[in-house]
DNA sequence: CACCTGAATAACGAGTTAGTTATAGAGATA
DNA sequence: TATCTCTATAACTAACTCGTTATTCAGGTG
């Protein structure tokens, strides 16, 4: 019936907070400080950023991209101590495709 | 920042039912047992049948529709004592194309 | 007008989500 | 090894979702 994948990505995506995350990263680069050890553009930005930005608690912050990341729609780079976030645009491109055929 | 509309369409969809109502309303014809007063191409499936096939109580249906119905998803035509639904089509496009933005 | 039927609402319970603070875990550095 | 910092988890609460049954509302029919 309908795909159970579908509908973990759907809820993943129906959160103003989740929808703003992957919003900015689009654009790491601009949307957050310079950081040292991870190439934003390779993989993403650093967690500690995206948790300022958002603007809720630790945890609140590390749920969220838990949610995103088991739903496939970011990639998560341990590097350095630090956790790095970017988009994973096959996983999105492949819901917006589903999408289309609602 | 991000659109509230946007938000309660995506909330709306995550469901597997009603992604599954979405589906049947494309083609109520081929998916619902024959109707007298409505015509299923103009005005929809009849809400009665929408309810028996959901396999869920008439009031659990009832604001599944009602959840559809509040963003936007699809239109409702009250007729001789029933409702018959259909999709709001330019309301899914617009969707699509919110979606295709992410 | 009275009745009948379909749809909507009320009220409840179980499960989930989203936030919090506190704590544990893991990795890097000194 | 010891420490320090970032991340993840635990535990709790409030609010929301989704199902139920019971009831009310409203239109159409007799």
């Amino acid at each position: 019936m309908t795909d159970p994948a579908l509908e973990r990505a759907l809820k993943a995506l129906a959160s103003a907070r989740r929808l703003q995350i992957l919003e900015w990263l689009k654009d790491p680069v601009g949307h957050f400080p310079p950081q040292e050890h991870g190439d934003p553009i390779e993989h993403g930005a650093c967690n500690m950023y995206i948790t300022d930005k958002l603007g809720v608690s630790q945890p609140a912050a590390s749920r969220h991209m838990k949610v995103l990341l088991d739903a496939g729609l970011v990639i998560a780079t341990p590097r350095a101590g630090y956790v790095y976030y970017r988009r994973n645009e096959s996983a999105i491109d492949r819901l917006k495709e589903d999408v289309a055929d609602v």
